[in-house]
DNA sequence: AAAATTAGTTAGGTTAGCCTAACTTTTATA
DNA sequence: TATAAAAGTTAGGCTAACCTAACTAATTTT
């Protein structure tokens, strides 16, 4: 069993590779900033995770995740998103408070706990910041972050999570009538000054592009989804 | 901020006396125990504790809670029994399962967390095993855990928890459609057996009294519940 | 009251996870 | 290609929470 300490680097690891650039692999220093230890500490941890072969490292080289240690991380990734999809959902947290208190919540050990919870959500494919869940097999769909902004005129796309989290833009999104898994539709494009003609619960509005760029949103229609 | 190994501590001495004997002190070696340590290790803990104000100790003496480490305990055992109730009754977990994890979630720090799930609940009284779930103040109601075969004839009372949790006795708990909350007025006590009548969503039934006084139960007319 | 038992303490040691300071290897730049 | 900068490693040290072994104090038992 991976200590805390142990799945907090090996999420770093999946979420610096995996999530955000595309190799697989990233650097002693990257991880050691990422974890906010000084880049001794993180060797250390890295010596002591690849005797438990949940990663790959050489000395000097850069590390990768095991098939092992990538099970882990994906664990740890679909438990705090579940947590952060329930304070959300169930406990009327903010977007903004949600991930600190799932950073503690990820670490409870009970297989049994994270797939009732993930049963009584409803099976949420995304968590309130738009980022797939990934579900009890520990498949992960890789969609690619699309904002209102990119969406095309004419689709029905349904709103999955924001990328601002200040309180300022959430009260402005809950003022345009928008919420977590609401409907919208691309009425038109102004192409004199970028405004974005929205249509939601039947009420037509404008948003900025500025607006626009902050909501993510899955569209049925052009959705190109993939596995990992 | 207490660590988990602090806040654990505190809890089992809290247990011991206040809950379990009446006497407010105990010695390291049960404390030790208690938590499945070696007492040399209890004992530094205990050294610590005291540094830190949150117990008074002498060297050879008994241990007890200050106000600030009775605090921290109370607020522990409120976090474990809020826990024990939501696993129990928003995610099925029978009440055998329910401890292990809540051992867990009682050190997630988040004052924000604790009260939303309290809210959640409706403010519940007692967790699944009919202890009293201290409230946000910290004040705790001491009932004495009364049993349906303590019950006085003609009496309508609450079931609100049992004490045996095996799975076969559960299984008859719901057998006789009973469950958390359930009213039970006692229709008779049979004095030739001994047995019980109770009466059940209109429907009466007999129970045994080794049945009965696994059943711990409310009974808003006999209630003498005081204030700790 | 002495002896035996139990309770509690101290000293010294371990491991996990962190640190700083000094060093080495790799990579980038002149 | 030499040198400087960046990246990574090693050595040695710290604290929290555990341990064992040896000790001392308090409490029973005889
Ligand atoms: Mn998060
Ligand atoms: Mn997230
Ligand atoms: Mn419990
Ligand atoms: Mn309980």
């Amino acid at each position: 069993m991976a200590s805390n300490t142990e799945e907090n680097y090996l999420k770093a690891l999946f979420q610096i590779t995996i999530e955000s650039g595309n190799k697989q692999e990233a650097g002693t220093n990257e991880i050691a900033a990422h974890l906010g230890v000084k880049p001794a500490t993180a060797n250390d941890m890295l010596k002591k995770l690849k005797l438990k072969k949940l990663i790959q490292y050489e000395k000097y080289g850069k590390s990768s995740l095991t098939k092992a240690g990538k099970k882990i991380a994906i664990e740890v990734v679909r438990k705090h998103r579940l947590w952060e999809t329930f304070l959300f959902q169930k406990l009327a947290f903010s977007w903004d408070e949600v991930h600190e208190v799932a950073e503690q919540l990820e670490h409870i050990q009970s297989k049994k706990l994270i797939d009732k919870l993930d049963a009584y959500l409803e099976y949420p494919a995304f968590d309130p910041h738009g980022d797939t869940i990934p579900n009890a097999k520990g498949e992960l769909n890789i969609t690619i972050k699309k904002t209102l902004l990119e969406e095309e005129v004419g689709h029905q796309c349904k709103m999955i999570g924001v990328k601002d989290n200040s309180a300022s833009f959430l009260q402005y999104v809950n003022k345009m009538g928008l919420s977590i898994n609401q409907t919208i539709r691309i009425v038109a494009r102004q192409a004199f000054d970028d405004l974005l003609e929205i249509e939601v619960n039947k009420k037509i509005s404008s948003v900025s592009p500025k607006f626009a760029e902050n909501i993510i949103v899955e569209c049925a229609i052009c959705n190109k989804a993939t596995k990992a």
